[in-house]
DNA sequence: ACCTGAACACCGTTCAAGT
DNA sequence: ACCTGAACACCGTTCAAGT
């Protein structure tokens, strides 16, 4: 089945480059800096070369969301010997960490489809977990849902706030700009969010993100 | 404290026509309609007009976002004297309600800031709710955001694939379209995930949403 | 103070032409 | 098949000028 490809002129690129262009702006500068033509200036071709190898930027982008996805090393971080629960917490910490290293990639997934195969790879893996649980087919697709649901919506929510270039800055500096941010709040009109503004400040933590996870865990469980 | 204002020509505009007609336009034709100068051009005036009522078209969408968020009519549709589980899940199912009716909308709520009037009355209501429930202060602002991520991440995702323009189809659509997506799911590579495509396409329904709540609520108040 | 015309510095994408 | 120059139809925002 193997066809021969290109009989022209040696292609002077690869999608990989061309993905890696893409993601490498998008860490240094963000969303806006990911653009067609700043990704054809950093790999050296002209703008609409780019065209050749993806039909649209919206595909660029899909292929820098898979290819972060193929970052998170699935197997290896997750002890099968352990209880299932913890099985779940350790890839959640894991998928989590992997992807806030690119901090301007999360509205893309959010945003887009997430149905590549790293995503589809990432969602088996899931539901094989859950399985093991005791949780019916069913459930555990539902449940596997939720995790997702959780585990890119408070990456969104986190990243939200946050300047739109460069990493993401430390855990401390961001619980100091949420607390900055919301220590404003009138509490003649808001009493209760006023007063739970340290709370509110360290919503962007590990921590708090590993509360989060488990009362969902509990949720699952109960239901079980 | 009255201070008078404008003594030029009196202003063509408000600020809420200017945020009525960018709505329209997000309702109508997705993210990408919304420009500064279609805004403009529906108001009647010339594009840079738009930056004496607002500094930068990201202060238009966020008024957009608190416009909508001001269409939850939070008191009157959770009765008080019902237990705060069903308290809380009206109010959740509202709010979601309300949101979806502007599907573009939802994309900028999840990448903003979210933090003007309407969303910290609504904040503060949900942590009333479970205040009432008998959380500690504490507890119920961390649940309230894992109920806020929750609420917001589904929509997020189950809007990510849906076309970027019009209003969001019905749901048996929705869950049609979603079926045909998952259906080349090869169940050589992903067994489970290619025999739970039924369960996956049903993820964007109101009884998804509800039973994902409801875990929700089972963890938080495993939890008290 | 509010609005305009014109311009600046960008976009994503297409197309005809070269090799 | 791959790449280029040039163009098309847009952007958000700024600035000087008018009233």
């Amino acid at each position: 089945m193997a066809r021969r490809r290109r009989p022209g002129p040696r292609r002077a690129l690869s999608e990989e480059m061309i993905l890696d262009a893409a993601l490498d702006l998008l860490d240094e500068g963000g969303s806006a800096a990911a653009s067609v033509r700043s990704i054809a200036a950093r790999v050296g071709v002209a703008p609409n070369a780019v065209y050749t190898y993806f039909p649209s930027k919206a595909v660029v982008l899909q292929g820098v969301v898979e290819r972060i996805l193929g970052e998170v090393e699935h197997d290896t971080v997750v002890d099968a010997a352990r209880p299932w629960r913890e099985r779940v917490e350790s890839l959640a910490l894991h998928l989590r960490e992997r992807v806030l290293a690119h901090p301007a990639a999360v509205p893309l997934m959010v945003g887009g489809p997430m149905d590549g195969r790293n995503a589809l790879t990432l969602n088996e893996q899931l539901l094989e977990l859950l399985c093991d649980a005791g949780l019916t087919p069913t459930d555990a697709a539902r449940a596997s849902y939720l995790l997702v649901v959780y585990v890119f919506g408070s990456m969104a929510l986190n990243v939200a706030h946050g300047p739109d270039s460069g990493p993401l800055p430390p855990e401390a500096d961001r619980v100091a700009a949420r607390r900055d941010r919301f220590a404003a709040i009138p509490a003649e009109s808001f009493p209760r969010s006023a007063a739970a503004t340290d709370t509110i400040a360290s919503f962007v933590t590990t921590e708090q993100f590993l509360w989060g996870l488990r009362r969902l865990l509990d949720g699952i469980t109960a239901q079980a």
